[in-house]
DNA sequence: GTGAAAGCGCTAACAC
DNA sequence: GTGTTAGCGCTTTCAC
């Protein structure tokens, strides 16, 4: 083992570098004053021939081509970036890597592949303490420097004014300001709970999502509308909050699946919560759907793996992935597009909704 | 509209900010000068009282937060991690954002979420003239500066030395190098394949991985040699490459369902190209599982959420990301542990395998 | 054709 | 307590 190899933390050079030469090879990051040193010319000669410009003679460009593949140097983003204006990589700002953002982030990688264009998705310091206002945060740290354009995946808060074109997915504003892209939530939790309301179902609860977002205040609107206009009164006590999150969903569904006059149904403004309102039914000794009917939102994958494939209502999150990548990559390339997409949100029946026990 | 809101791309701007201040608030990022002009203060002052260090007068630091606050300033990862050390952001490096790598993200969010790190999920130029060395390319760039370690997924090349600790998912080589987490991938494919011979198949396809990894060979191997313990020969034709990509499997899958001796089971490398066989199957009119038995690895979440749920050997991918996340923080934690950690993987019996038409 | 120098936004020594 | 200075790795004038 050479003794580079023994500070560092990777596997053998794959390349023949010489240990001889340590000097010009420091064990960090291989930098461009690195290569220039090796190859004997300046740093603004090697910047030069690595960006391909023009003006830099034959002979000297391959000896600092040579350089560079012996060494393995590669330029390094953050430098770059700092120094040019435009990085080439789209930045996706999520608060958490889950089923929702991840199928998000199927379609957009499907539709920037190709583009030229990196992607670089965005976890930024979410803390419980810190739940709102991340999105801005991660913004402003990245924006100008990393990232040359942004979607932004359920957003709480509006963000200022950035110098970078940014495409909101799900926000927590309607239509409004950037350009967003929702679905037609409404339409889908109308059309979830009045699939229960025929199943004969009268006692439905609600288990809303994040309150801080659009989408749960109109799922829980779709929902209200759905049971006036069967002629169900709203009982203020089926509505729990379970800000789209399973863990948060967990004590809710307890409470309301314990009591005497438990419903007989339970719309679940997303699939996550849907899916722990049927475990916590299983803890319960409660059978689904023979003895409680659960219906989700969102459709992720999960939803159908298990062993009860969940009803739920469908958006379509890949194309609403690829769709935003598209009004971003429009809008980097100068068009002042400002869009508000709306796609459409179906009912899909599967197995876990059923008539309530007699 | 105010003059800084039309030339940019946000919504409007939710702090006070007074557009009379034009001089001292461009339309781009907001930096640490133009905070430091505001507050009539020096940029070294901003920098201490916004990173919390001692040795600032009471009355100043209000001032400045003040401004901070009123610009929605917040330090550019790119200029700080340029000059810090540490940048609390591990990177996870993926060729494309799919199902596979999706399941791992999520493992390495859930177990990285609470600990302070931030993450950075980055999909590097990977076209198909360069879909070798993405990793080495991705890791160079971002490594020293913008990233304190690295899970790398399904790298192909061996990496040189690098300066931050790296895992590698289900990488190249078998154990070697960094440290690496894999599953059992013969065992997996052994039992995948034992199970079509145990319901009567002879003629078994095998829909080979990408041939840069060490999983296809393994899963490969798996294959011989429960083939050859069950006393079928090896029949050559019957193997193909499918590259684990859905559009590399359509057409050798087409070319092994269109023979006239076709096999009557075929065990795919990976569920994604599972998936795409059976679509090819019911395009030529076969029935799945009746006319042909399918088998996958991996276990992801599509596998079992179409209608006709697959047979696969599951991986524990959440597990396994989590798992990389835990020896990555260790390392980072100075730790120097280099570890070969070998995940389980077990047969899932569904609904696309069944005894061979009779 | 090449290199010296400035500067991107920031932090860390070190003066004052 | 505060500001000045240097410099992280790179790109880009602009002299030579």
């Amino acid at each position: 083992m050479s003794a580079s190899a023994a500070r560092g933390y990777g596997a053998s050079v794959s390349t023949d570098a010489h240990p001889a030469d340590l000097a010009s090879e420091p064990v960090g990051r291989v930098t461009i004053s690195d290569v220039a040193r090796a190859a004997g010319v300046s740093v603004a000669t090697v910047s030069k021939v690595v960006n391909g410009r023009h003006g830099v003679a034959a002979a000297t460009a391959e000896r600092v081509l040579e350089v560079v593949s012996r060494l393995g140097y590669e330029t390094s983003l953050v430098a770059s970036s700092l120094r040019r204006r435009k990085t080439n990589v789209i930045g996706i700002l999520v608060a958490e890597f889950e089923p929702f953002s991840t199928e998000l982030l199927k379609g957009i990688s499907g539709a920037v592949g190709g583009t030229g264009y990196e992607l670089l998705a965005y976890s930024g310091g979410v803390t419980d303490s810190n739940r709102v206002g991340w999105e801005r945060r991660s913004l402003s740290r990245l924006a100008g420097t990393l990232i040359d354009g942004a979607v932004i995946v359920t957003p709480t808060v509006l963000f200022p004014t950035t110098s970078i074109p940014v495409v909101a997915i799900d926000p927590h504003t309607g239509p409004a300001g950037p350009s967003t892209i929702d679905s037609d939530n409404v339409g889908g939790a109308r059309a979830a709970t009045r699939h229960l309301v025929e199943l004969g179902h009268r006692r439905i609860a609600h288990v809303r999502g994040r309150n801080d977002l659009e989408s749960a205040r109109l799922r829980e609107q779709g929902y209200r509308e759905s049971l006036a206009e069967a002629g169900i009164g709203l009982e203020p006590a089926l509505v729990r909050d379970g800000g789209y999150r399973a863990a948060d969903t967990t004590e809710p569904a307890r409470e309301l699946l314990s009591r005497h006059d438990r419903p007989t149904a339970v719309f679940a403004a997303n699939d996550l919560s849907a899916l722990r309102v049927i475990e916590v039914a299983h803890e319960l000794g409660l059978r689904v759907p023979q003895d409680l009917s659960v219906v989700g939102f969102d459709d992720i994958p999960e939803a159908s793996s298990g062993t009860r494939r969940l009803t739920t209502v469908a958006q379509p999150l890949r194309q609403m992935g690829a769709r935003a990548a598209q009004m971003l990559l429009a809008m980097l390339d100068g068009a002042g597009t400002e869009e508000h997409v709306h796609m459409p949100a179906r009912l899909i029946v599967r197995e876990t909704t059923a008539p309530p026990p007699a």
